[in-house]
DNA sequence: TATGAATGAGTCTTCATTCAT
DNA sequence: AATGAATGAAGACTCATTCAT
């Protein structure tokens, strides 16, 4: 299966990245990790940014699939609210690396190359997406219409994201548990309720 | 005064590297922006990285300073809170070069040379100062207790510093305003309260 | 003089390419004729291309002014073809190298990048020129009506150019002698006359 | 038949170095223009230097077959001129790609391994050939005695030759009707006789 | 016979840094 | 203080070649 070998350096390679940056990793290191010569990944791949396009591509495909799902099951503003941060959770659990390479890269090599349009254009869907969410939930009063809602959404979409900085697969608590919790601090605040 | 010189190049640097990465920056990129070529540089700084050394340093101090005078002010879990949010918003304010680069390369560099430690050093007086204050909150009754409390001390310290990374000084919200929203939202969350 | 030492090194590189090929040369031959090391080239140009375009153009620019004015002299037919002869061994006297690689590289340079479009250009111009100039000889009985003219024009196109592979300036017959000879033989052959 | 498939894929290596130069020629362009992979060549030729060198060897082979012929024909200058000529445009016609290589590629790999030094003494026994008959015929009154004959010599060579790298068999004219109109401009000129 | 995967040497290029002026 | 020119180490990428299957 020569997709599967393609699949191991793909993860091996979105390690690396996310470990040390995509400038700071060289060829090299991705292919000591993968235990070859730094040449032979350039008989699976173009180049080191085709590497990348591959992790953040599918990455995205992936996202965009279960928040599709999410948006088109026409919940509520809560609960849309409620099911995008669990499906990034659970996109962080499965994708860590390709995650936190997205947080870290995604502007740079946006605006670098256009090859990563998309990633501009990814920036753009997901503003929509939360922040129509938000805008449905102040009309209909399941959230405050007293705050600045673009800042609730940067707030909202950083706090989960960033959740890739540190989140490590397998530990204590799966996505779905940390997802209830930052559902509860988001939502509700970390203040005791008089 | 030599030392306006420095601080104007200091901060001409600060900009590049928030701009486009420490790594992905190079000297000339500096030096023309700085309007002078890439060895004139050398005759005010040592390396490279004792730009971004002190570019760190210079903005720790100050937000230490700013930090310590919360802490030993006797104030409430709460106040305390409001207060360290409001003064990470004014800092940001103040160098949010300097923020943008301390949250895309503290790591890394701290990882790489020993000689950015305090980086590593920063990170565990931040973890004491929040996790204390939100510990001595749970305790008196300030902040709930059903949280996990690792878990809210990062989602307080990203939702506050991952801000340098969209924020512009002169927009429209002043700091205060911003932390004002930032922690309505974090105490008391973006729900509509029944 | 920042300008002579471009114009040594370009010398020097022109030298190594049109010794051993633009391909087969390496940056680091180039350097080492030049006494410095590979790297040190790109202070003074952008890369390898740009050497071979800045030699090119140099010497295709001094061609069609000397060109020029002969084919705006007013001359005859056969005036004008040992005009531009001449003109044209003078050039390989002067730019020998940059005539031994537009013979060897031009083709393959003008399929490879637009960069060097102005290649295919030179062909057509020379094509115009030379051609103009057989024809109006035919019309006017100069030259020899007899003759398939396009073949005529590779003939003498040819049989000038390649002498750059062979000459060496500061040998015995200076470029007008050699010219004197060359023409002779393409006008009036080599064959006794009866 | 294994030598049918060793010749196919010679003449494929020949239309490729011929088009694109040695050096600028990769095996796997050789193999993409075969149908197969680079590797696979291997099977059939120890190395690319192989390749060129049996495209060469057996083009030479022809070539002196058909000129020893010719030499022993025991001819008159002129004759033996026009007889030359008229086989090397048919070489031309037959092994175009095979003689654009030889032209582009001898000096140069006979300058680097001594294996090509073949291609030294075919020059050598080039200019014998020639420059003989040249002698010859202006010992007794064939040519004219006023030229330069070693010019002269150089003149025929690269006249006749440079024709491989426009020459497209199959062409209108024939390689004898080529020969032909060479050998008329070369022995009588293009100017016309008063 | 041919494939797929890998090797390893070498190429162009970049860049932080140095230093005489 | 700053320039111009260079160094040297490293990095991405290419390619002829090998070899187990």
């Amino acid at each position: 299966m020569p997709e599967e070998r393609r699949g191991e350096l793909l993860a091996t390679a979105a390690e690396v990245f996310a470990a040390q940056g995509y400038n700071a990793t060289t060829v090299r290191q991705i292919a000591d990790a993968a235990g070859m010569l730094a040449g032979s990944l350039y008989y699976h791949f173009d180049s080191k940014e085709s590497m990348v396009d591959e992790i953040l591509t599918a990455f995205l495909d992936e996202l965009w699939a279960g928040y599709d799902a999410v948006l088109e099951a026409g919940l509520g503003p809560r609960e849309t609210i409620e099911a995008l941060v669990t499906e990034s959770f659970r996109e962080i659990d499965r994708h860590r690396a390709a995650v936190a390479i997205y947080q870290k890269e995604a502007r740079h090599l946006a605006d670098r190359h256009p090859r990563f349009g998309y990633l501009a254009d990814a920036r753009l869907r997901f503003a929509g997406a939360w922040l129509g969410t938000l805008e449905r939930g102040v009309a209909d009063g399941t959230f405050r219409a007293d705050l600045d809602i673009r800042l609730a959404y940067r707030f909202l979409r950083d706090t989960v994201w960033v959740a890739a900085s540190w989140y490590r697969p397998g530990a204590r608590h799966g996505p779905e548990e940390i997802a209830r919790q930052y559902l509860s601090m988001v939502l509700d605040g970390i203040a005791l309720r008089d």
